[in-house]
DNA sequence: GACAGATGAAGGA
DNA sequence: TCCTTCATCTGTC
């Protein structure tokens, strides 16, 4: 079967983020970009009933909401359902670990290889969080590389240092 | 299968 | 302390 996606923008402080909603939830966050956004694709359409649609703008609403917290430095608070359909189970328990952390807490890519039970898949760890569709509120920029290195990110490190600085976590290293 | 990667640790200068 | 090298594991092509 076909998926259908639907792209919504969220605006925010930081400027507008864009979330992809599936049919099962919410499958993808993109940064903000220069150009300028198209806005709302034709919801209608892509998604079919009324009944969808109504669970489409809640979805919407809890992701707004959720963003513009973390981007405060606050915990999301509740999300919306995310689909991860397509990642494997590997990327799922990396990023399931990963939305453990609270807002200010760092954790190196070696700790979260360890805590999920593979300390030696380190860099798989990196992998998987470069594959993370929903960056921000799967909060791939807590992971550091060690000694409070910056490491990655997907959206660029200057996102990642931001991210980090509203959290209240400074001293980094400049890598 | 081969290869690359958002790592980490060890060893040498 | 910095730099280089290499082991390691997973995902992707």
């Amino acid at each position: 079967m076909k998926n259908h996606f639907v792209e919504l923008p969220v605006v925010t402080g930081e400027g507008e983020f864009r979330a992809r909603y599936s049919e099962k939830g919410l499958a993808g966050l993109s940064f903000p970009e220069r150009r300028r956004p198209n806005g709302r694709k034709d919801i209608s359409a892509a998604w079919g009933t009324a009944a969808g649609h109504g669970q489409l703008n809640r979805w919407h609403r809890l992701t707004q909401a959720a963003l513009n917290r973390v981007l405060a430095g606050r915990a999301p608070g509740r999300l919306p359902p995310l689909d991860w359909s397509g990642a494997t189970a590997f990327q799922k328990s990396v990023w399931r670990e990963l939305l453990k952390l609270a807002p200010g807490v760092t954790r190196s890519y070696g700790q979260i290889a360890a805590a999920i039970g593979r300390p030696r898949a380190v860099r798989a760890v990196g992998g998987a969080c470069g594959a993370n569709p929903i960056p921000v509120l799967v909060p791939c920029h807590r992971v550091l590389a060690a000694n409070q290195k910056l490491g990655g990110f997907s959206a660029g490190l200057a996102w990642k240092r931001k991210l980090l600085a509203r959290e209240g976590v400074n001293g980094l290293s400049a890598e």
